[in-house]
Order: C-alpha cells, then structure tokens, then sequence
DNA sequence: CGATACTAGATGCAAATGCATCTATCTTGG
DNA sequence: CCAAGATAGATGCATTTGCATCTAGTATCG
C-alpha cells in the first residue's frame, strides 16, 4: 500500500459508501420512470410503507421521522395532506400529550399494498438481473448490518 | 420454500433492495447531523462533487443530471444559483449550441475540497466501526456491481 | 434543401421543503 | 409543589422543487 493502514482505512470506507449512495440514486432514477411513483411521490409512498410495517399499526410522528428523509416540519405537513386526503389518521397519544399517532386508514392500507406490488415488480425488474440470489443475500446482511450498527448508539 | 421460486425471487430482490434504501436512508440522517452538511446542503455538495469527478473538467448539463436525484428544471436552477455564488461556470456546449457544459470554478474546487474532508471524516465514523475491510470490499463490490448492471441498458 | 420530429435547457407557476420560532406538554432539581 | 429546562409538534415565511410548457438548436426523411 501507497499510504499508512490508517488513511487507507478512511479512504475504504469512503468509496464503500460513495458506491452505496451512487448506486441508490441510480436505481432510485430507474424507479421513478416506472409506474409505480407516478400514482404516489416517492416520500409519501415511504411514509405510507412504514406505517404499514409498523406491528401495532400506530407509529409516533417522531419515530416516524427517523426512517424518513424529510425534516420534522415537512413531515407534519405532509402527514397532515395525507390525512386530508383520507389515507391516514392522527390521535393524541394517550400517554403523552404532546405526540401525535398515527395509523393508515383503510384507503391508506389498500393504496400501499397496490402501489407496492407495483414497485416490488419494478424493483425486482433491476434487482434480479444484476445479482445472483447468493449475492442479493449477502448485500441484504452487509446493509442490515451497517445500519443495525447506527440503531444502536 | 413456502412459495414458488418465482415468487420468492422477486420477494429477495425487493428485501434486498428495501434494506440498501433503508441503510441509504439511516446513514444520510447521520450524516445530516454532522459538520459537513452545514456548510453546504447535501444536493448542492452531490452537483459539486460529481463535477470534481469528472475527467475533463466540463460536464454537460444532462449528463451531470443522470446523476443526481432531482428534476431537469431544478437541477437547471440549482446551477444557476451556483454559478451566481461563484462556485460554478458554465459555457455553451461547442459542438451543440443547445448544450450547456459545467465545470468548478477555483473557489468551487476549494469548497468541494474542504466540505468533502469533512464528508469523508463523518463517513469513517460511521462505516468503519460497522464493517470490517473485507466486509466494506464485498459491499462496494455489490453495489458496483448493481449499478453498472444499469448503465448497460 | 426544407418540413417535421426530436433533444437540451429555460421559465411560469403552484406545491413542497426547511429554518426559525412558537405553543403546549412533560421532566427535573430545589 | 413550582420554576427552569427539555421535548413534540405546529406555523410563518422565504427558498426550492417539479410539472407543464416554451424556445432554440439539431437530426431525419422526403
């Protein structure tokens, strides 16, 4: 090696995350020419899936806002489009009255899984040609185990 | 296996796939917390950096645009605003007048150079402790791997 | 060559976003 | 128990975004 075990270390993990971020926007370009993220934004779309993988069904806005790209005030507003528009219920939480839980309505569940069929099908359509189903395997653990390593601190 | 082959190739692929977003999703979170976003929003540093890259120093408009997650009109102002503040020149494509070519200006160049060092700071203390080299080679070799699968088409 | 279709970017405009700040509720130390 | 500080979410406001459309330069086909 050209420079010391230290510098090349932080170089390694810079390219490894440079080609993770790279390749996200590119397949999240490819997305969105399909049909699935022309009935729905890509944001909302994520919001209504984290809902519908919530066990409880209810989910606090603050938590919500970790697993979302959206600062804190464009998610309240968004939330608050999407509850206009019926595909989403908000109630006080019971134990703290300051937050706010939400849950997808029925229209917000069957709107979900419509548009998720049509995205798994996108997905798969870039996924499986690309990867063995050995490799899809070891990058979903390399992934899960990056991001357990950032819930955990 | 539950569910026919078919079926559960097009399920890996999505769960793959969901958990490379959702990693995208947690680091750029941490990421935003950190010093090197403050000075410079992540887009504006993405349009700065994939100019750095480039070879030749100039860009044409469209292509830096297949880059970057943003619509043909904002990316178009975003340059805009750049090469207003000084970062960014621009000049007519020579070979079609329809074109416009990008490229750093010195004092782009410099920002780049310093917000990257602290991009790159942040990234380290993220991935590293996560991953081990080998396991940071294997994911950079994956996600290469997927995304040239859709340059090729 | 000339008409037609196509492509690269720019622009009007409505909607979405983020920052700073505000309100209401909860927590803590005296 | 209360005052000071912290936290959850909402809101005013300027900026940014995307869609649709427009303009101008280029390629194609008769």
């Amino acid at each position: 090696m050209a420079t010391e075990p230290q510098e090349s270390a932080t170089r390694l993990a810079a390219e490894t995350w440079e080609s993770l971020f790279r390749t996200q926007v590119a397949v999240m370009r490819k997305l969105q020419t399909g049909t699935a993220f022309k009935a729905l934004p890509v944001n909302e779309y994520d919001v209504l899936f984290n809902l519908s993988q919530c066990p409880s069904g209810w989910l606090r806005l603050n938590e919500l806002n970790d697993h979302v790209l959206l600062s804190q005030s464009s998610l309240s507003r968004m939330v608050e489009r999407l509850e206009k528009r019926g595909l989403v219920e908000r109630t006080t939480a019971p134990e703290d009255g300051r937050g706010v839980l939400l849950s997808l309505t029925e229209a917000g569940k069957e709107l979900q899984r419509e548009v998720g069929r049509s995205h798994v099908r996108d997905i798969a359509g870039i996924v499986k040609p690309a990867l063995t189903p050995a490799e899809q395997r070891e990058l979903r653990r390399l992934t899960d185990k990056l991001r357990a390593s950032l819930q955990h601190r």
